[in-house]
DNA sequence: CGCCTTTGACCGGCGC
DNA sequence: GCGCCGGTCAAAGGCG
């Protein structure tokens, strides 16, 4: 009516536009889930969620990959505009690919907390086990998939500090900051890191085995490179990365 | 009743 | 200039 053809084309079409040529921070993780996805308790191709909310606004099948890209928003909040994209990889259906977009404006729901409330019988200490001590899951949602551990309380605190783009030292931060992926006990990484205890922190940081992927590496050592080569990258790598964790 | 999942269509960006 | 691909939104349905 006004002139504009598209209502949505108003403020989407910005938003839109902006995202696009903004290149948003995205952070690549790469996870690997269940012998046959079939965990029991991934819903189809179940994302590994985090302590955040997703929903699934989208998937499309990308080409050069098998597998369909699922869009996921964060539903957590309502104004989070936390993004990521879940993908297999399309050499190891065993491997997802979760990229994330954007950063919670929002502090993590803290399933610590919610266990507490929900599930008082968590007499477990979290601040001490929380790594092999995957929190009951007692989300009554479809949540429950296979995460849930998300003990790391420093993620409230984390993505905010992403939002602040820091130098390139910080980048590495950034990098397991944005990836609140508790990566559950699917992943390989966390089974196979020899360090299990408090390879949380130094783990990631030193190895970023989150980024099976060397094109994560190449963020690490390029932060402000060419994150699209990154991921380009990424899909070539992921067999020969997934070798190298599942070993 | 509310939320999430699924599918299709539309739009914009990028490459050739 | 055209075509292709990726990404997002919207509507409907289903499930908890």
């Amino acid at each position: 009516m006004d002139g504009s053809v598209s209502p949505k084309l108003d403020s989407n079409e910005e938003s839109k536009l902006k995202r696009r040529k903004a290149a948003v921070e995205r952070n690549a993780v790469t996870v690997k889930i269940g012998e046959n996805g079939g965990i029991g308790k991934l819903k189809k191709e179940g994302p590994p969620s985090d302590s955040w909310s997703w929903r699934k606004y989208g998937q499309k099948p990308i080409k050069g990959s098998p597998y369909p890209r699922g869009y996921y928003k964060c539903s957590t909040s309502k104004g989070c505009s936390a993004k990521k994209q879940v993908e297999r990889c399309k050499t190891d259906a065993s491997m997802l690919i979760i990229t994330y977009t954007s950063s919670h404006n929002h502090p993590v729901p803290d399933l610590t907390t919610k266990n507490r409330t929900q599930s008082p019988k968590e007499p477990e200490t979290n601040d001490s086990d929380e790594d092999h001590r995957p929190p009951t899951p007692k989300q009554k949602h479809h949540q429950p998939e296979v995460s849930q551990e998300e003990p790391e309380e420093q993620k409230n605190e984390l993505p905010v500090k992403t939002s602040s783009d820091e130098d390139a030292s910080e980048e590495e931060h950034f990098h397991y900051l944005q990836s609140p992926l508790r990566l559950p006990q699917n992943i390989v990484i966390d089974q196979e890191d020899p360090l299990s205890g408090n390879l949380d922190r130094g783990f990631l940081l030193d190895e970023q085995p989150v980024s099976s992927c060397p094109s994560m590496k190449a963020s690490s050592s390029t932060p402000k490179s060419d994150e699209n080569d990154f991921f380009d990258e990424l899909e070539e790598l992921c067999p020969y990365v997934q070798l190298s964790l599942v070993s």
